[in-house]
DNA sequence: GAAACCAGTGTTGTATGATAACCATGTAAG
DNA sequence: CTTACATGGTTATCATACAACACTGGTTTC
């Protein structure tokens, strides 16, 4: 196997950036429902990209039904429709600090999910949990089973809180993540780092069978923090 | 390989047309996943029109997921159907549970984003939250545009964590939350309730503005037990 | 005075050509 | 057999031009 080391995330497209910059504009107020967009002439000297790009990106957020556009006129921003699906664009993901703006979300979710299955999960969910960390045992190390089973064993933890939005809401989230990771390609793989994992994971079930919601909230936070460092995004979470 | 692709007739948007009709071939299996697309210049050739609108096209499809794209290869349809969406159906929201579930995710992530907010606010974070304050104080308790200034507020304060997807998730909770509790209509109108509303609401900007975060976190979950209260789901909620 | 007409300007929609970055492949040199 | 280089093809981006449409203001017409 050899080691992919320099696949340097190479930037998603222009038209990306722009796209999430103008949605996040949105997003966070700063542009209202009604308001005009600037013309696609400001937009592209604003961005420092040609028009052509900023088209791009446009047509994407009206793919999206974020803004609407007619010739002759301009472009607007959309009334918000009462959006009855949540998505998560796969390529604004490959930006450094959207990637970890999903891993905290993640995180919080995880912290917190731990937390309330050590209040109530059943003997079942604890049944549950052991007979995935048995199976991931008997994984290799980043293998595709052991992925499999390491993103299972956080489902299990998230069902034992009894909370079925909350299973699906961090499955999602645990997806995209994952997908972004794996499309990185910047994992790294040791033995030791297996036992690591492992080791965490027992902790966390520890603290949800002995029903110690503060301890089980730490050894997630902790395993998290650890897994963070492992797909090299150690630094930039601080608190 | 010899696709059918119809010329496109004058619509809306070139763009568009371009994006379903490959979207089509796709979705009917004339396009397997891991093929490789015809060239933009052959697609732009096929349905008569610039390359340029294709490539908008692509855009659109590579945001959705359908295909991707690199540089110097080619575009191809995407392996997965990617679930990229998540949805929450509302007639299984009026059970109580189930509602009172979606209640508690949206009670995590609303206090850990104030506690974020807390540390991250920037200046502009703040004159937007006490905007919207002074706007909910002129609104009456209970009315269309008080809800709506609630959930700004709410939406300011997760903007300040900086975390994008934390807002998007936020909103989209909250949404389905206040739907179903219009849906149920069991309100209390009280002109002692917007006072109190207003109080909690101003703690948790305080704490925010003061930069400590276990008090907005406090706050702000006061401010949930207070608001679950008052739509009828007091007693459930414990920790 | 008011309505219809009309030209001018700005914006989006589309077309076209060119250049840079990148990938895959073949071929010659070692 | 391996390495380096040359070559052609593809996407990504830029730049420019023109067409279609909307808005504005003045002019004409009734």
């Amino acid at each position: 196997m050899t080691l992919k080391l320099d696949k340097v995330n190479r930037g998603p497209h222009l038209s990306t950036l722009v796209a999430s910059s103008i949605s996040r504009e949105i997003v966070q107020g700063r542009l209202k429902p009604g308001d005009q967009l600037p013309t696609e002439q400001q937009l592209a000297q604003t961005f420092g990209v040609s028009r052509n790009v900023v088209r791009e990106a446009i047509a994407r957020l009206r793919s999206e039904g974020r803004i609407w556009s007619q010739q002759g006129r301009g472009a607007f921003v959309a009334d918000q429709p009462n959006a009855t699906v949540l998505t998560i664009d796969f390529e604004a993901l490959q930006q450094a600090n959207a990637f970890q703006s999903l891993f905290e979300l993640r995180g919080i979710l995880e912290v917190e999910a731990a937390a309330l299955a050590a209040k109530r999960r059943t003997r079942d969910d604890l049944l549950a949990m052991k007979d995935v960390l048995a199976t991931m045992h008997a994984a290799p190390y980043g293998s595709v089973m052991w992925l499999k089973t390491d993103l299972e064993f956080h489902k299990t933890v998230a069902a034992a809180t009894g909370n079925a939005y909350m299973v699906q809401f961090l499955m999602f989230v645990s997806e995209r993540v994952r997908e972004s990771i794996l499309a990185s390609g910047n994992q790294q793989r040791s033995e030791d780092l297996a036992v690591v994992t492992l080791g965490e994971h027992q902790r966390i079930l520890d603290a949800i069978e002995a029903g110690d919601g503060a301890e089980a909230r730490e050894a997630m936070r902790d395993h998290l923090h650890g897994a963070a460092s492992r797909v090299g995004l150690g630094a930039e979470q601080s608190e």
